[in-house]
DNA sequence: AAGTAGTCTTACTCATCAGTAGGTAAGCCT
DNA sequence: AGGCTTACCTACTGATGAGTAAGACTACTT
């Protein structure tokens, strides 16, 4: 046995005869816990349908295709995620406050839903079409609401002119960063969210806040 | 015929009984090419084989397994990369220069060699333990050299005391946004690499400085 | 009790590759 | 010339895994 078996701690009850929605959920918990395991192409439905507990016809009967299965599986994670980001932003309340608390229950979220962050942030982007579209809208969503955030910063702040057409780029890039803080995270699992929000805050606010008073980095301004 | 033909533009002239490095080459080439399109388990060394212009058995012969092929195409790649940002960062220049010029190289080798970064950025990273080795080895590296350098920034200002502990995380989520930037460029080519590394300069060093000057952002600092 | 709708299974088919066996032929030495 | 090495090929094997056919069991109707 060169693999690991990814259940191993709940072996499979096999209940009998439960309603749909109850099984489409355990399937679909089962493959998010594989795929974040395996990777896509990894991923055999077999094994998905062992950590289930049920039967592979019932998969495809259920959730159709493998693409369909983990376009699901997608869906479902970044929905969780976004909810618990949009949860907490409060478009009345000041930007830096918005950009805290989103950042904060960013980090809270990977924290709680490791394989969920695993599915959508390396499996769903690597693979073809259908997923890089579907990952992308929930990417592009993020960005744009970060965006629109540093938009309202800048306007608040009276320099509105530095923002025109440079935010999106910036947003992309704090998404990035806060990608790679949560991958660093996985290895310093003693940090608390709390931490690594605000580690960064520090790079991103402080970097914006100058930014946002017109105060740019250029190449020969060095020393 | 449903899948794109990666090769196309150059038909593969089937010149006959080239030496073997020359060979070597045109396989990596290829491979990188086939690994990017597809990434690592949809691509078939068939398709290799094909792009390449040789036939299966001597991939086999030259370059070892699929996976020894990869391992292969990623070294070569991340040394590349790695050559071309450390052969334009000189230790003895200050710190905000070199990173400048760090940055600067790195969006110019994106910008040139686009099938080499997906390689390593998208495809590597999300496969088995292998690569995933390998990989984080040379990000390992790039991570290192950041925070070595943030660390010497932080110490010529007289403020060293924030950074024990902390540039690790913050080179890693540099590294973060430089990869999210180079994404976002793939959509919008019409940027130049200096215009990008500027963006990165701006979010990061201007956060940096902030940091440095021992100006952190904290939670209840909020108006 | 008999029909029927929904749950669930075993046991296949069939395509796709990774990897190889076993060979041909071209250049390069004497 | 004849041998020897290296480049190169066609044509297989064997495994894996997506997807399905065909039916069995259960429970709820009427």
């Amino acid at each position: 046995m060169t693999k690991k078996d990814v259940a191993g701690e709940t072996p499979p009850p096999r209940a009998k005869r439960l309603p749909r929605a109850v099984r489409e959920r355990q399937i679909l918990d089962a493959a998010v816990r594989v795929f974040s395991e395996r990777g896509y192409h990894a991923a055999s439905m077999d094994e998905v349908s062992d950590v289930a507990g049920i039967s592979k016809p019932m998969i495809y009967a259920y959730l159709g295709s493998k693409e369909e299965l983990f376009a699901a599986c997608i869906q479902r994670e970044a929905t969780r995620m976004m909810e618990a980001i949009g949860g907490v932003v409060d478009v009345h309340l000041d930007p830096e406050e918005q950009l805290w608390r989103g950042v904060l229950a960013f980090f809270t979220f990977v924290g709680e839903n490791r394989d969920s962050w695993q599915v959508l942030h390396r499996q769903a982007g690597t693979q073809g079409a259908p997923f890089a579209a579907e990952l992308a809208e929930g990417r592009r969503r993020a960005i744009a609401m970060i965006s629109a955030l540093l938009d309202r910063a800048a306007g608040k702040e009276g320099v509105g002119a530095f923002a025109e057409g440079q935010t999106e780029p910036l947003a992309a890039a704090l998404t990035g960063a806060g990608e790679a803080l949560a991958e660093w995270w996985l290895e310093h699992p003693e940090e608390s969210p709390k931490a690594m929000a605000r580690r960064l805050m520090n790079l991103s606010w402080m970097g914006f806040g100058n930014l946002v008073l017109g105060r740019a980095w250029h190449p020969d301004r060095t020393a």
